[in-house]
DNA sequence: CTCATTGCAAAGCCTTTGCATGGAG
DNA sequence: CTCCATGCAAAGGCTTTGCAATGAG
């Protein structure tokens, strides 16, 4: 997936840093699993195959993927951490199913050009911005409607 | 601000549950500081004013006032959890600044729309969504320019 | 009276950190 | 050789939970 490796290691020798092998199978783990990968998800398929990488090993390389501009990381409000492949991926806000977890992209160049004009009315200057919108999936709503769920858990 | 009170009182009636003299106190400081207030900063304050509360009611009555639609969580990824006050409260989304803190809201009519021609489009039902943007905001950009501070920290 | 609420401290969870060892440049 | 990276386990920070006591309805 784009040459995620030779991002890396450009970045490592830019900053005076040292290749490693945990980091690159790290980043081949990341990058071949792609979407929106969980630290925790990461962490297991890493353990899986390379049980004697540490987890302050795969916290710091996510750190350094961020740094380098490979992966993204992404805060739903849930607890969980997760990461995105930025290689090659165009910008894009979420749908997020909070039945079945699933995240769906979307993208509107009118929205991020609103968004491009409000901040130039407060002045207020962009570096990043993230768009998430939390319901409920097609397939999950279709599921509700043949196996209806008691409904008065809380409100 | 609002009758926050009758509110979450309804709230409390409406779900078999009691009022305390705690989620009162709570729910004052919490309507009189408004904007986006930090657990850390509205402890700090109940604790203050009130010693005899507990750290556990505090997060308790965050939760119930969430519930009860007197508060929203909102997470920025700072690692610090804000509520906001959703009392008489417009949607809005978030400039922050990455500086100072500040939290600017703005809104566009525009935008919302087309996130929902957008869910529409993805058969996705949406229950609530955010925008955030991060950056530098006016007052900050300035004193950069006033008073430059060392650029090249880490890149 | 009954059951929700409280306060305390303990437990949890995820993430970061300190340190000695190993490895890249 | 020098200094960065690693792994382990311990430490952290924030939140939740268990439990006995308290208090609302």
């Amino acid at each position: 997936m784009e040459n995620g490796k030779e991002f890396l290691h450009n970045y490592i020798k830019k900053h005076g840093l040292k290749k490693s092998a945990q980091r690159d199978k790290i980043l081949d783990i990341f990058l071949s699993v792609g979407g929106h990968l969980s630290v925790d998800n990461l962490t297991e398929i890493v353990k899986e195959k390379h049980p004697e990488i540490g987890y302050s090993t795969i916290y710091r390389s996510l750190y350094l993927m961020q740094k380098a501009g490979i992966a993204e990381r992404v805060e739903l409000g849930d607890g969980i951490t997760r990461y995105e492949n930025m290689l090659g991926n165009k910008r894009h806000y979420h749908f997020v199913c909070q039945q079945c977890g699933k995240l769906i992209e979307f993208y509107d160049p009118l929205i991020e050009s609103k968004i491009k004009i409000s901040a130039a009315e407060a002045d207020f200057s962009i570096e990043r911005y993230r768009l998430d919108a939390f319901g409920v999936c097609s397939e999950c709503r279709k599921k509700n409607n043949h196996s209806p769920k008691t409904k008065n858990s809380e409100g």
